[in-house]
DNA sequence: TACTGGATTCACT
DNA sequence: GTGAATCCAGTAA
């Protein structure tokens, strides 16, 4: 079942809890969430001073915010809402189908280093800025999954904290060996 | 118009 | 553990 975009108008510390174990979905490749960090209004975040890049973040809720890194990578938010802007960045999948493009576009056969990063699950999934902007489900889709069965949630500080407080804003999948090896 | 540095990854030592 | 790769949004002038 598809996730709504009403889901996203909420907390995105408590959405990117929930998106732990969901299932993504672009093109013919599929995986589970298994990290994910959430942004809100504070100096670390794109959301805290609003530009034409991240005024997508205040505008919306359940829009992909898709935008560029280090002259190489992308990284895959979908933005949230409730009253103050914010996004969650997904930061590892486990793969489930599609994995023969994923591991050419990866160049790699390394299951588990397929999408174990932020910037390698866009490479192994082929998303790229484009899509930026574009609906929940219009193009790449959430759906609700159990594959996982019951799990339990391991939430870390973010990286890049630059506020000075350790936001405990990061959400793994305990025991998952598909998170990102980033400290 | 020109500079700066980043929500990363990989190869190397 | 360290540094290179590499583009572009944001900022300052």
């Amino acid at each position: 079942m598809l996730l709504k975009k009403e889901i996203f108008k909420k907390d995105a510390v408590e959405l990117a809890r929930f998106l732990l174990g969901r299932e993504i979905q672009y093109n013919n490749c599929r995986g589970i969430i298994v990290e994910t960090e959430a942004y809100k209004s504070d100096p670390a975040s794109h959301a805290y001073k609003i530009t034409p890049r991240s005024r997508i973040m205040l505008d919306s809720y359940g829009k992909w915010y898709i935008y560029f890194v280090y002259g190489m990578f992308f990284c895959l938010n979908i933005t949230t809402n409730e009253g103050e802007p914010g996004a969650v960045l997904i930061r590892a999948v486990q793969p489930i189908d599609g994995i023969e493009a994923m591991e050419k576009r990866r160049k790699t056969t390394e299951l588990l280093n397929l999408c174990s990063g932020p910037g390698k699950l866009c490479t192994a999934f082929g998303i790229t800025k484009g899509l930026n902007g574009t609906d929940l489900n219009e193009k790449i889709f959430l759906r609700h999954c159990n594959k996982l069965g019951k799990f339990e949630i391991g939430k870390s500080s973010r990286i890049g904290i630059s506020s000075g407080k350790e936001l405990e804003w990061r959400f793994f999948v305990k025991n998952s060996p598909f998170v990102s090896k980033v400290k």
